[in-house]
DNA sequence: TCGTATTTTGACCCAGCGTCAAAATACGGT
DNA sequence: ACCGTATTTTGACGCTGGGTCAAAATACGA
């Protein structure tokens, strides 16, 4: 009976597959239940019996709460990373491509609330222990993907004479100016009635700011002596493709 | 035996300065807890075994862990606004205030580290149930004032003509974005290597990233035009006075 | 068909939050 | 000084939820 025979290494990935599948299960309801009912909402607990599988599998695929967490954390920036790299593609000067990766921050978060706050939730929860050392590794492989595609901006705006970088100041630094000034924004956003307190259009504002901010560094061309609006729309209908999880 | 008399409105006071000490003391072992070994060193048992009364007596005090919590960032708002307001007296140009509250903003981490701390951590946890409404009011009203203090220079600076507001953008706009530029950046600080992603001297980039963010609005006079260090200097001895809790 | 290796299970342990009836204490009146 | 009432304090207890592990189920090869 050579049908039931199934080739070693065929059978290997077969299983591999739905251990695969099972795994993207488990982060898809943890994401929900986390962003819709906060750390209160994720229970070990009910995630196994949402997926029809024993508690003990589950704590197969991730160590703890906590790893479970960081694999959620590991995921969101990934799909980061694809948006920037995307956005870094964008035809033109490299305040442009600057410009491209601030939407695409802001079309991650739209995207992927989900992810976003996840990212937040990890930002100040102080977990690092209890969590597999492979998950820490891809998240900080990650967090260094963003910094290079933001430095290489960043090189090639010196190189055209485009920005003048201070002294003592990199183009990891500018990186971390915005990513100040997008993060910040962000949280806020989310987490306070910011009209109440006499902001006017939250959102929109966290684009100026960030545009502000550029000019303030000398990033040319400035806002004043260019159409970002028009680069934006670009960036946007680059960013549109492929809209999948 | 009149000795024996107390009055009635004498005892109600001493038993009112004997609550509030309490109160003061749960939080500071719990601010202490949290901030030495996060949430997971934050333990109701081990706070009332460490200031000596059971744990009935803290659920007086705070109706929750979560209230607790609340009541650390009520505490932390406090001290914050009470050096905001330091701050913003700061005799002369507007955007010399601005930089005496950024000098603030970086003295308030410093000194407060834990207080700094537990606003993050309040930051992302929703909790507003299961605390005390008057707490969250108290809360509130403190975020309030910070934005007052912004929104006060920021009509200033207008009035003396240093600063041209774009339009739909308020002062509270620009506290919004220098507020975003701070806690994103001090949070970052906080929470990643980032030298070793190739940011120079991250502590002092923040406040470049603030000015570069003002010159970028326009707020004269510029960095380039004027001795922001100096204002540096005479800020920090300015809120070098009362070194208390 | 059977024995071994692997996977899955869920009963179980325990830490920790929040409750509440009982004990302790304070206080006012006699 | 004594007692009764009001207030405060206590800690045993209930219960939820994270994490473990021996036993059951299943897969696989001979």
């Amino acid at each position: 009976m050579a049908t039931d025979v199934i080739p070693a290494d065929a059978s290997r990935t077969r299983k591999q597959r739905e251990w695969q599948r099972r795994e993207t299960l488990i982060l898809d309801v943890a994401r929900r239940r986390l962003s819709e009912s906060g750390m209160a909402g994720l229970n070990m607990d009910q995630i196994a019996a949402e997926i029809e599988y024993s508690k003990g599998t589950v704590y197969q695929h991730f160590r703890s709460k906590d790893d479970l967490l960081m694999g959620l954390a590991a995921a969101a920036t990934d799909s980061r990373v694809a948006l920037f790299s995307k956005a870094a593609t964008l035809p033109g000067r490299s305040r442009e491509r600057l410009t491209a990766i601030g939407v695409s921050a802001r079309l991650f978060i739209e995207r992927y609330p989900d992810h976003f706050r996840v990212e937040q939730i990890l930002e100040l929860t102080q977990i690092r222990d209890k969590t597999d050392p492979e998950r820490q590794r891809r998240l900080a492989a990650a967090e260094s993907r963003c910094m290079a595609i933001f430095a290489g901006v960043g090189r090639d705006g010196v190189a055209a004479g485009d920005l003048v970088l201070p002294e003592n100041f990199s183009a990891e630094n500018v990186a971390f100016g915005l990513w100040s000034l997008c993060m910040g924004g962000f949280t806020l956003v989310m987490s306070r009635p910011l009209e109440e307190l006499g902001v006017i259009d939250p959102p929109g504002s966290i684009f100026r700011n960030y545009h502000a901010y550029l000019d303030g560094l000398g990033w040319r061309p400035l806002s004043g002596e260019f159409d970002y609006g028009e680069t934006t729309a670009r960036a946007e209908a680059l960013l549109a493709e492929r809209p999948e999880t």
